[in-house]
DNA sequence: AACAGTACTAACCTTTTTGTAAGTATGGAA
DNA sequence: TTCCATACTTACAAAAAGGTTAGTACTGTT
């Protein structure tokens, strides 16, 4: 029987990677959004509660960088700006998905009152 | 015609859920490193490099708290303890898995030297 | 001339996360 | 009696992340 290929946990390994194109509190909420339809910068901030307009445009400046997103300017007054999921950023979505298969899981095994979590 | 069921991004949405349970820049590397074996303390810092103590201590005790690891004390001296990871831990292993393709999909598509923000 | 709509920008501040360095407890071996 | 191994614990500091508030630029509309 052969042994799992145990990937070594460093600076380059494929999870760090992972976690710093995606990491952090808004990214995948951003993602998520866009990977419905494009979206404007205003309809983004209306869909994504709480967010600050700072956040918004910081973190879409970061996935844009990194070609998850990509920012489309129509150049007319008042100012029209989409953003949509790249390609690359397409290859979130398996991610996601399972992200939102481990919360129904988790949810459904663990007493939601077990944990004392005031979150909002 | 269908709509897509679009899951409301709020502080309860799954996304929110998963990122609270193994967000953080130590969590998924502990967890990854639990899924080949039950491991000690002073094993599991090899294993991560560049961990302190302190941050080991502090997120095994979050990953037990939301029981997504088991600590198993053999009551010995000089101490021994185990960490394995539960059986809901077990549930992030997809998860896990997805990231380590989207960073090879990503690494093998994007020069790592390119950028084409447009606000550079 | 003031205002509306959109997409930002900037200064400043608070909170959260992470890191450093040292110390504690235990019982057996030297 | 001192030291060792192991698994922590504590106080403090630094860094990163996130939040608040106000303001800019552009034109067409009132």
């Amino acid at each position: 029987m052969e042994s799992p290929v145990q990937i070594e946990v460093t600076a380059r390994c494929p999870i760090r990677t992972t976690l710093e194109l995606i990491g952090g509190k808004w990214k995948l909420l951003i993602i998520y959004q866009l990977a419905q339809q494009p979206l404007r910068f205003s309809a983004l901030k209306k869909l994504i509660p709480n967010i600050s307009e700072k956040m918004l445009i910081q973190e879409l400046k970061v996935l844009i960088d990194s070609q998850l997103v990509e920012r489309v300017n129509f150049g007319e007054v008042p100012p029209k700006v989409e953003y949509n999921l790249s390609e690359i950023g397409r290859f979130t979505l398996p991610l996601i998905a399972e992200m939102q298969k481990f919360a129904q899981h988790y949810t459904s095994k663990i007493d939601p009152h077990s944990s004392t979590n005031p979150y909002e």
